[in-house]
DNA sequence: ATCAATCATGGGAGCGCTCCCACTGTACTT
DNA sequence: AAGTACAGTGGGAGCGCTCCCATGATTGAT
């Protein structure tokens, strides 16, 4: 029909079929050279590698999902846009981390937000709808109906922070309960006796993690449960705050605090100061996140560093192997990876 | 061929065709009705919606994408991995500003990372081999090849913050010179004299109006030009300290700093300070971007904030209505938008 | 020299959708 | 009564690719 170019229409893009025609061969063998199939001859390769260069020849993503049925990409999943979560150093790290793992691939990045239940729900038959090959799931709760659904959907899926012991998903967490450990018995060992410690939401599993490792810290160094010191909050500043108005007026001669997230330092900071206690002298204090926050806090607050960037890159990695993982899903349920990366303590002037 | 079902292979999603079979209508009815045609009956529509919610059809994207040329999706092309970029506030802040405007359309958020030049122009091809309908450019430096890339091969894009002052892509910044301004003049207003300013790369155009900016208000003020007081930086903490350094040698009895962002007013604090310095007694003190750093340093710094995550908000919007716009890209490209956001003094203790 | 295996290649079929043209039926005109 | 208009609909063609089968060329074994 009408204006009589056979095939090179000169706009838009070129085509598999214009790069065939172009090096003198037939499509699937243009394909295969595109895929680095080895099936193809030396001089063949060189002749349509040429065509590619010269006529700028990049294939249609949409063309090839359909026909392969991959997608070359995956979601990462973020908690509703109305969050915390993105004030928090967490996001772009975990997003650096991944993006640094995907650098050496050719897989794209999907950014998803997802709020209450029912989007998550329509999220996860979006998802499925071949629009994505593996999914990344940040800072999910307990209860999110998400990990189930992809799960059941046979959706390829790595969980950042496990939810509870046993989680089912593929996961990569920090060692909340080490780093917590190291905290306490780096305070025990700076010669602090009656040592606090302001607690996450306990719902959040790692939250409880540090609140162990805080106890068992206690507990290897001879002091009885009795002396634990522990008030909830819920990792926000003004959670630290109220917490650490609790703890003073309960014990006014501690001598440590640990927090179990940098913000909640910051609360319980200003607390202190505002009522005279000197940090560290009276006082010392220890984080945990090793933020930003940490570093510009007066004094410079020791805190529990968490490799939060090479928790994205591993768990990319993780990701891409489950993809490529050529076994029926049933198999691999059962070799799930579980890693747990080290934390670090990071020594500052609060303690 | 073989196990003898025609259309319904169980596994797999649902396809429009089975969804026209079970609603008895034709393909093109369906797809009508999905994409919300006024031109189908009332009776139709509700047989198909029917259909629709008992299979649990959801579109396959990479199949319309393909048919209809369109992804429904845009593109956040990010400075590379290795770059400062992510450990500042502003990426989170612009992302969840995008994903708030996305979140009331059914597109998608891509995240692209590219580093050196090379790397960037092979994203260009990418991008415009119909991966998606539009950029979003943030962070962008003044030689990056990206930009005009993309405007040859006619891709929509935004750009968060302008190159130059005659940029010709749509844009949208915060106001730099007025924020600038507001933050010297409060200082004038507080009784400071010798106010001296440390401003970031000055090839950064943001940077170049945060300094204008500053030698307005002197003007306005009756200040002549030799008394500014001008250190070069580089946004980094090192690069804060150092010009801190330069400034107290210069004039030692400086009574205000006015720094172009938060990370350089933080170095500039550590110099004041060991040079025995009160803030704000001796040495006032104001930072650019009211990041979290504002908040949490001692004292707590004012600083002049910038709108991001509505400025991630506005790109998308932008954005989109390029996107939607049915004139050719020549015309569009004379009523591009250039969109100023107001910035706003956080006043805290530093001044 | 003959047959089987292997390699390299071309091209048909089909992925699931949108676009558009052709067709039917109903309502209104003159 | 015949004509015109248009709302409503079905389905062919085709988007650009991968997969796979058929084919011919080449090699090695007997």
């Amino acid at each position: 029909m009408g204006s009589g170019q056979p095939k090179g229409r000169s706009g838009g893009r070129p085509t598999l079929e214009e790069v065939a025609a172009r090096a003198g061969v037939g499509r699937g063998t243009v394909s295969r050279v595109i895929n680095g199939s080895p099936r193809v001859s030396e001089r063949t390769r060189a002749a349509v590698e040429e065509a590619v260069a010269e006529l700028g020849y990049v294939p249609n993503t949409a063309a090839r999902a359909l026909a392969a049925n991959r997608t070359d990409s995956i979601a990462v999943v973020v908690p509703e846009p109305e969050s915390r979560f993105f004030a928090e150093p967490y996001f772009s790290d975990i997003v650096h981390g991944v993006g640094t793992a995907l650098a050496d691939t050719d897989m794209q990045l999907l950014l998803t937000f997802a709020g209450g239940d029912r989007e998550r729900r329509r999220l996860a038959q979006y998802l499925s709808a071949h629009r994505v090959d593996g999914v990344l799931l940040v800072s999910v709760h307990a209860d999110d109906p998400l990990p189930d659904l992809l799960e059941q959907l046979e959706v390829p899926a790595v969980i950042s922070g496990r939810r509870r012991a046993d989680e089912p998903l593929a996961s990569v967490d920090s060692d909340n309960f080490a780093g917590a450990r190291a905290a306490v018995t780096h305070l025990l060992s700076r010669g602090r006796r009656a040592i606090a410690t302001i607690t996450g939401r306990l719902d959040v599993y790692g939250a409880q993690l540090r609140l162990d490792g805080y106890r068992d810290a206690l507990a290897q160094a001879g002091h009885g449960p009795e002396e634990a010191l522990v008030a909830r909050a819920d990792f926000t500043e003004e959670g630290g705050r109220r917490a650490m108005e609790e703890l003073l007026a309960r014990r006014p001669d501690l001598d440590a605090v640990f927090a179990a997230s940098d913000v909640m330092a910051s609360g319980a900071r200003q607390v202190l100061r505002r009522a005279g206690r000197r940090i560290p002298d009276d006082v010392a204090l220890v984080g945990f996140d090793d933020s930003a926050i940490a570093r510009h806090m007066d004094p410079p607050l020791t805190s529990v560093r968490q490799p939060i960037a090479e928790m994205g890159r591993t768990m990319t990695d993780v990701l891409l192997a489950e993809i490529a993982d050529p076994r029926p899903p049933a198999t691999r349920r059962l070799t799930r990876p579980r890693i747990v990366l080290p934390t670090e303590l990071v020594h500052r002037a609060s303690s």
